[in-house]
DNA sequence: CTCGAAGTAAACAGGTCTGTTTACCTATGA
DNA sequence: TCATAGGTAAACAGACCTGTTTACTTCGAG
């Protein structure tokens, strides 16, 4: 029984994460983000009491666990940056929607600083459980340094959009994996 | 010939840059800038004609030229990730202001953005000159990598004020070096 | 002494934002 | 049939924003 494309709770988010993560949380008003969904206002007050709620949902969607895969640890991280290069390269990539939300929001108790604490810590974990799989010395560190990268190809992406940016982090990957790697040959032998 | 601490201009461009640094830019309002720099909302209009205008000497402010020094070279590249790390240990850290303009403004346009674009660029090119001294092989791509790692702990950082990511981002970059010095030396013999 | 530049204080204009309220509509299930 | 849940449309309240204007003050140079 269908009603609508969707339901309305869900076009809202839709319309939420389309225009957050493209124009700013703080640039789009939710007179906006209704229009955008075909909803009035009123609804969207039904559905997300405040728009500190829509916030909230608009990250918590953007959550995601990264399925997991057989496919050789090395691979899957170098993968990662190869998803970023492409992002930027079609002009869809606006930053990372968790810093972007820290940057813009101030107030250090909203829930959403604690959600983009909470994702950056579940990607390193992501990072730190293929790195143990690699045997390499020291999987928790390599995993920060990994995810400094990331985070540096976001950033740096955001500036300027250059998808070199995501070819050089993927390179400097390799320089750190292979150190990492070599090093731990050298102890065994 | 005293008139008072600093002219109206300098206690403005102070006050709009601790503010927008604290709070984001879009968070402040000129009223509370001036109000900051004990001067009239007329006084702060007659020395920056738009808010834009103010975003914008307060960006050129911060775009400042590192000191040339004859240190190792090495051992400068390194030192800018402990000041980092010493920034956000006393928690006057709140992210790179370029990048969080970036992130606030939206409009492509805005001279904000070819600010943030120059003053990165000419941060990789110091980076640069630096591997230069140090004979590395390609000093421009490495000059990219330990930029991605900077703007990583930025990022970073301000998402988690834990001056570990500084640390850690140092040991990625002496890794990096290694590596490359490595590379050299072998390319050497 | 006086004139003008540069400042203050405060109100105002016009816009936008979040959130509420009012009045109306429409489909569905008992 | 008809009550009701859930929706629309639009006005409204109150706050805050950028930028302007008006009227008044202060102070130094000529």
């Amino acid at each position: 029984m269908y009603k609508s494309a969707a339901r309305p709770g869900e076009r809202i988010l839709a319309a939420a994460d389309k225009l957050f993560y493209e124009q700013g949380i703080r640039a789009v008003g939710v007179d906006t983000i209704a229009a955008e969904a075909g909803v009035s206002k009123r609804t969207l007050y039904n559905y997300y009491p405040t728009k500190d709620d829509l916030i909230a949902a608009y990250l918590t969607a953007r959550f995601k666990h990264i399925a997991p895969s057989d496919a050789p640890a090395r691979e899957q991280i170098l993968a990662y940056f190869e998803r970023i290069e492409a992002m930027v390269a079609d002009g869809s990539f606006r930053g990372c929607p968790f810093v972007n939300a820290v940057t813009e929001i101030g107030d250090r108790k909203h829930a959403a600083i604690a959600l983009a604490v909470q994702f950056k810590e579940q990607r390193r974990q992501w990072y730190r459980a293929l790195l143990e799989r690699l045997q390499v010395k020291d999987p928790d560190a390599l995993a920060t340094q990994l995810q400094l990268l990331i985070e540096g190809v976001l950033a740096t992406s955001l500036v300027r959009g250059d998808p070199g940016a995501a070819r050089a982090a993927r390179a400097a990957a390799e320089v750190l994996l292979d150190a990492a790697i070599a090093r731990k040959a050298r102890r065994k032998r």
